[in-house]
RNA sequence: CGGGAUGUAGCGCAGCCUGGUAGCGCGCCUGCUUUGGGAGCAGGAUGUCGGGGGUUCGAAUCCCUCCAUCCCGACCA
């Protein structure tokens, strides 16, 4: 610890010495080198002069989304390849900040840092099943003596090792791990700059317990943990109900960052505090307690040619149909073989998870081909409908409740309008199959439900005994029995954080950093420094004087004209600028300008660091 | 994996169709001037024109091939 501490500080004075016997620039004759160093490591105070500024006035041509373009025209991040990003130091200072506000609430909630190896062995992998599960997501790579390795996309497997070694009593219990650390996935299609990455930084923590009930409670503490930490870091975000897909267990929480760039549609009730992610959000046909029912048959059944429809939208254009009596014929494997009949509604797509988690149908989902299709039915898609179709049925909610509609007659070019359930069809079995739309109501009863775009950067999951099990971890008992320990695990996107701060903080300008995140949270712009003693000794003073009271700020000591430092400043998202000029000098001010306002306030010059303080609570 | 597009200086782009000395803007370097919102003048540096192969007297340009990057799709009844 100590050597940690001093290390640096005996380097950097070495280097400053080196620098002060060599020089006679403005910058040494202001004696900066020579003032004490502030205790904190990663919060050194800079001058713009020795930074790595690597703004860009135009926009790369290959960043897309906002944060992508403006991480790269602040000088944050540099890509090296596809999906693999160099944090320059204005990003790493961000990125630092992230991490320790994450570290602090971690660390606040109980949980204990390690640090994890990036590269695993195959073994464990083999062990846990997920060698073979994990698809090309999973880097592998083989060592000199040919064995076999992949880089750690998540570390399920080396916490379980380590605690199945380490914890052999229920008095052990609970206990949480956490780390920082990078991951690597091997992303089909890296994008979005360091949004959707393939080396990434993650803060992963792993909760152990000898009974579910423990689980729970840490896992409320983690939910708890996480609502702090986003609310600390000054985003909009949403927790929702998310799906546990084949691990099982019975809780399971992402957290969304809203934005419209986000990759993933989140779902929630305009009335009450329901919200889940779209393949979890329970679709109703109705609002819950009404008691719907089916209209009675108006029309009579009949066969009609529709030799130029093969698509919902040229059957309801073709034949003037509302898209609400219409339905669609989806056709997947069967997990026993054969062909499984999904019915949805014309305006309604079907849901994956749901269809792959009915228990007929095959998991993962497969949609039948063209060929199977019309070897089971006689007809192509495009033609399919429930009327004398000999497979398993499963209907939607919504389709349950139609009279009178429109589907395809499993006979090429022809469909049956008019068509009645029990009258020309035995009701199949009913699910929910189908992802929810705007105004469908809540499944909680109270209100509608709206759809918004998010970026999950936080995941909280229960577990459960999956991999104590696989892997044989137990800790002995009160009663003297072993057992295997329930599990938990607690997710955090740190880089990808960053990035969607932006995606929700930034104007035509740049960046606008919340306080707790900047890469410094004040900026100092001499004026006319070259000429005014005064001013370069006020703001060498002033410099001092916000870096003793605690405050990271940036002095753009920079020989340069003020329109670019503005700029620069403003892109980077430095949320709070001080400018030290003759005129405020005169009458003993300064002028303060928040990233956010539109005018600049006068301040006097002793009671800056009240003035900053309040600005920033 | 399928479809589309693009690779020319650090960044943004033109040149390619119609083969003949590789250009523009920004940035960078030097000097002088300038310094409250991305300065001016003068001078300067920087390119295996994505790689390989071919056609040709001659290829950034035409042909073949490989690679890379970006976008879209992988929900179709």
């Amino acid at each position: 610890m100590i050597a940690a501490v001093f290390l640096p500080l005996f380097t950097l004075h070495r280097t400053m010495s080196a620098f002060h016997a060599a020089l006679t620039c403005r910058q040494c004759l202001i004696q900066a080198f020579c003032s004490p160093l502030p205790a904190k490591g990663i919060d050194l105070p800079m001058r713009a002069s020795q930074l790595l500024i690597a703004t860009l006035k135009q926009t790369p041509a290959d960043a897309e989304v906002i944060s992508h373009q403006l991480m790269l025209r602040s000088g944050m991040v540099r890509r090296l390849t596809s999906g693999l990003y160099t944090w320059l130091p204005l990003g790493l200072k961000t990125l630092r900040k992230v991490e320790n506000v994450v570290r602090e609430e971690m660390d606040r909630a109980g949980a204990q840092e390690v640090l994890m190896p990036a590269v695993q062995p195959a073994e464990l992998w083999q062990e846990s099943g997920r060698w073979d599960e994990y698809g090309p997501e999973l880097l592998r790579l083989k060592d000199r003596h040919e064995r076999d390795y992949c880089v750690g996309p998540t570390h399920e497997e080396v916490i379980t090792d380590l605690i199945r070694k380490e914890i052999a009593s229920y008095k052990q219990l609970p206990m949480n791990f956490y780390q920082i650390q990078t991951k690597f996935r091997d992303e089909i299609r890296p994008r979005f700059g360091v949004m959707r990455a393939r080396e990434f930084v993650m803060k992963d923590a792993y909760s152990f317990h000898l009974d579910e009930a423990s689980l729970k409670a840490s896992y409320q503490g983690m939910y708890d943990a996480y609502t702090r930490i986003f609310t600390r870091l000054g985003l909009d975000f949403r927790p929702v109900i998310a799906d546990n897909g084949s691990i099982g267990g019975t809780g399971s929480h992402e957290f969304h960052v809203l934005a419209d760039s986000g990759e993933d549609d989140i779902v929630f009730s305009t009335q009450s505090d329901y919200a889940a992610n779209m393949e979890k959000a329970e679709a109703l046909a109705a609002p819950k307690g009404s008691d719907a029912n089916r209209d009675a048959p108006a029309e009579e059944l009949r066969r009609v040619d529709t030799p130029d429809a093969t698509t919902i939208a040229q059957l309801v254009e073709q034949f003037e149909l509302p898209v609400e009596k219409t339905v669609k014929t989806l056709m997947v494997e069967g997990s026993e073989g054969g062909l499984v009949a999904l019915i949805i509604r014309g305006d309604h797509t079907l849901n994956d998870v749901k269809a792959e988690n009915l228990p007929g149908v095959a998991a993962p989902l497969v949609m039948a081909s063209e060929e199977a299709i019309r070897a089971a039915v006689g007809a192509g898609p495009g033609s399919l409908g429930p009327v004398e179709l000999n497979m398993p049925i499963v209907i939607d909610r919504s389709v349950a409740l139609m009279s009178d509609f429109a589907a395809g007659a499993n006979v090429e070019g022809k469909h049956y309008f008019g068509i009645n359930w029990e009258r020309d069809a035995a009701l199949p079995d009913v699910a929910d199959l189908r992802n929810v739309v705007e105004g469908d109501p809540s499944p909680d009863g109270q209100g509608t439900l709206a759809i918004k775009r998010g970026i999950e950067v936080g995941h909280v999951f229960q577990l459960g005994q999956k991999y104590s099990e696989a892997m044989n971890a137990t800790v002995l008992g009160e009663n003297g029995k072993t057992s295997h320990p329930w599990m938990g695990c607690y997710g955090i996107g740190v880089t990808r954080v960053v990035a969607a701060a932006i995606e929700q903080n930034h104007d035509d300008a740049g960046i606008i950093w919340p306080d707790a995140i900047a890469p410094f949270q004040v900026a100092l712009v001499p004026m006319n420094a070259h000429k005014s003693q005064r001013v370069r000794e006020e703001a060498e003073n002033l410099y001092q004087t916000l870096q003793a009271a605690g405050f990271d700020v940036l002095l753009d000591d920079r020989d340069t004209r003020p329109g670019v430092k503005f700029a620069d400043l403003e892109l980077m998202g430095i949320p709070h600028r001080v400018v030290i000029g003759d005129r405020g000098l005169d009458n003993g001010e300064l002028e303060y300008k928040g990233r956010r306002d539109t005018e600049v306030t006068m301040t006097p010059a002793g009671e800056i660091v009240d003035f900053l303080r309040n600005r920033m609570a």
